[in-house]
DNA sequence: CTCTAACTCAATG
DNA sequence: CATTGAGTTAGAG
């Protein structure tokens, strides 16, 4: 019989803020982010305190992910339907909780207006791209046509693999450009090798990119995604942001081409405090089932 | 005690 | 579900 766990404080409210409550549920989740409501059941999984009231706190809830920086709203992607988008965490926001209390920070965490921006400004060219590769009308082009970029709706959620978080990592094979992403770059490459050659070599998956980009551009056929902010490096969130891979190379690759996609280190950059108070948090509340092993 | 993070209520989109 | 504002509560130093 599972033991009630003092870890999940029976009745008694956790001594958590919502934001650390959160913060434990979107670190515990393998993508490093989640939907409001996966956000809502973590809590209450754990926390009976919390089977109550549910308006209430969850309203309270919502109002710290709109209200509080650390917490990046993900547009959720196309081929993934559900209601709400996915939240995630400022990679910034990982220290956080340097004094150690779970319950009240010692400073909010607050973006500047401009870090703001041009964050929204990757956000929305993130959505952009999504919607832009996962439109399956986009096929018609006929310079596209034969070359299976351009993917029909994926239907299937292929298994994320992310690197385990384990003790460390010295060397993550982050994806990187081999180059920098300039617009000039994608719009007019400036190796020969592009535009001279129409014959592609198809496991060079940059080249081909910027060529599907730019044939892509001359089509005109629908909104490309702001390639500027492509190149804003200010605003990078680690791979927890990344979404899972699907099979589509194209795509991945250009997902993955985006800033807010690319891996900043071992952990994501995880605050040594951050991880130690959040990992143990959870534990401690993770303890409600347990004692049989499932 | 002060300062301000965190919470609540609630209107609005 | 998400954003915003305003007023209240309460934790940290």
């Amino acid at each position: 019989m599972p033991r009630p766990s003092r870890e999940s404080y029976g009745d008694q409210k956790p001594p958590y803020s919502y934001i650390s409550l959160t913060a434990m549920a979107i670190f515990n989740s393998t993508e490093k982010m989640l939907p409001l409501s996966d956000i809502y059941k973590f809590i209450t999984d754990r926390f009976p305190y919390y089977r109550k009231n549910t308006q209430r706190w969850q309203n309270s809830l919502r109002h710290n992910l709109s209200f509080n920086d650390c917490f990046i709203k993900v547009p959720r992607r196309p081929d993934r339907p559900g209601k709400g988008a996915y939240w995630a965490l400022h990679p910034q926001a990982f220290d956080m909780f340097e004094n150690g209390s779970l319950l009240r920070r010692r400073k909010r965490f607050k973006l500047h207006k401009s870090d703001k921006d041009i964050l929204s400004d990757d956000l929305a060219a993130l959505a952009n791209i999504n919607r832009f590769f996962f439109t399956p009308q986009i096929v018609d082009h006929p310079h596209l046509h034969q070359h299976h970029i351009i993917p029909s709706v994926p239907h299937v959620d292929p298994p994320i693999h992310q690197p385990a978080i384990t003790t460390d990592t010295t060397q993550t094979d982050i994806f990187r450009p081999k180059r920098s992403f300039t617009i000039e770059s994608l719009i007019t490459p400036d190796k020969d090798s592009v535009s001279s050659n129409d014959d592609l070599d198809k496991n060079d998956s940059e080249e081909y990119f910027l060529k599907q980009r730019k044939l892509l551009i001359e089509s005109h056929q629908r909104p490309l995604p702001p390639l500027h902010t492509i190149t804003s490096a200010s605003t990078r969130l680690p791979a927890f942001l990344h979404y899972p891979s699907t099979s589509l190379n194209q795509i991945n690759y250009d997902i993955t081409m985006h800033p807010l996609l690319m891996m900043t280190g071992p952990l994501g950059g995880l605050h040594p405090s951050y991880y130690q108070n959040l990992t143990a948090a959870v534990h401690h509340g993770a303890n409600n089932n347990e004692s049989g092993g499932s």
